[in-house]
DNA sequence: CTAATAGTGTCTCTCAGACATTATGTC
DNA sequence: GACATAATGTCTGAGAGACACTATTAG
């Protein structure tokens, strides 16, 4: 038992390395795709893992998953400052990396259909993966990026993140496409509708009337994003599995 | 520009502490409490902080949450297995700390009315506080017990973790106390007892119809934890202040 | 009896699910 | 014209807020 529950005694220190793993997720073609890096040394060479990398001596975390995802999208850390990235969890499994002792905090960023990314400066292959199509990953990465997937699923729910996959403008129709898209789901597209504009602040109309095609059915309004973070009373998923499991 | 973002350069390994420290929730005589420690040494001599701890070289965050509940609150590690505790996020300030890296895995914990806590083994003094009448806490501590309270605060909306506030039988009563003392919302009784017991197993009637006086009113049902974890639909506070502003 | 707390019943308004209907574009 | 997508309107049922009312204890 430790006896210095309170104080940090100098002789307890044990070293460890501290990482930040990013799941970075978009909407492309009606589908969830999440950025990934392939790895070229061992352990688990030639497998796909969750792009990340160590904190530095003087940043946050928050910074360093800002930094990292400003290297792997390939944007200038300026433009890379609009994505929303929150902190997930931290995953602290002590053999979670065969070779020491690595505790990683993970990140989730969602950023809008992005063109293909290169790697982050050096050879590193780095490509978008359909969720559900990636192999085994590297280390737990399998375990935290089914988490993201989770959570941001639940995000969507009660906050009006769902824009954040979207360009500046956008359609109704390709907001509700993120929704079905993240949750896997169909929803009715009226109630969808009446449902995004009568929350206040959820999205607002683009200045200008301007129109864009989908196809070759009716042009559609466009919207920006509103000022509202939170959504009350919340958008919630049709039935099915959810977060919490209810044995 | 770190030029490693996939594989773990040794060279770019940096040592970091890796603490947790944890926000332990009660609600006593309808106020929130929560536990906290008076440090006897430097940085923050006199303050009271969040009880926690280095995580030790083979064991998980999760792991060195657990131990430390069990050390603070004075309990064995078997009873106190059954309390609820998540992990809340990480905290990564370079500054943090004034002496070294400190990296801190924050959990909250929820626990039934315990007896007056002992110190963890030493002579640490630790006893409950009633939040909102804590001076300022030692490190960031304040930070901390602020997004813990926010959290707990929201969870109670869509989980059935009001429970695990109670003893392992208790009243409707008991039970609404727990929102109202967490939420700092008054609720209805009648429309509370609806929710609560039309949603199934969010709560189960104690077997025998034994009952329990309050005072001097009519002696309520007893009920059990049901097992359900999830609240579908939620249980939303009435309106104000919450979680994500809307600026 | 009164005071206090537990528990039931009911009305109404909001909101979401379902789905019919109209509008406006491409081919 | 056919077809596709966008947008509007309407009916209904589930559920929450408000609140009147009854039940059972202590004093």
């Amino acid at each position: 038992m430790s006896t210095a529950p309170e104080g940090y005694d100098p002789h307890a220190f044990v070293p460890f390395a501290v990482t930040v793993d990013l799941a970075v997720f978009t909407v492309r073609e009606g589908r969830l795709h999440v950025l990934l890096v392939e790895r070229g040394e061992a352990p688990y060479e030639g497998h796909w893992a969750l792009p990340g990398g160590f904190v530095l001596p003087r940043e946050s975390a928050e910074e360093a998953a800002r930094r990292e995802l400003a290297e792997e999208t390939g944007l200038t850390r300026r433009s890379s400052r609009a994505f929303h990235l929150e902190q997930l969890r931290t995953y602290s499994d002590p053999d979670r990396d065969p070779r020491m002792r690595v505790v990683s905090v993970a990140y989730a960023a969602l950023v809008p259909d992005l063109p293909e990314p290169r790697g982050g400066g050096d050879a590193a292959r780095a490509r978008w993966w359909e969720t559900g199509r990636t192999g085994p990953l590297a280390f737990d990465h399998d375990r935290i990026l089914s988490d993201a997937h989770d959570r941001i699923g639940a995000r969507l729910e009660y906050t009006c993140l769902a824009t954040a996959f979207c360009p500046a403008e956008f359609t109704l129709g390709d907001l509700q496409q993120v929704y079905e898209t993240v949750w896997g789901v169909e929803l009715d597209r009226p109630n969808f509708r009446r449902k995004v504009l009568t929350t206040p602040g959820f999205v607002q109309a683009a200045e200008g009337p301007p129109r864009r095609t989908g196809g070759r059915g009716k042009p559609a309004a466009l919207y920006r994003a509103g000022a509202a973070t939170a959504l009350h009373p919340p958008l919630l998923r049709p039935e099915g599995r959810r977060e919490g499991r209810t044995p």
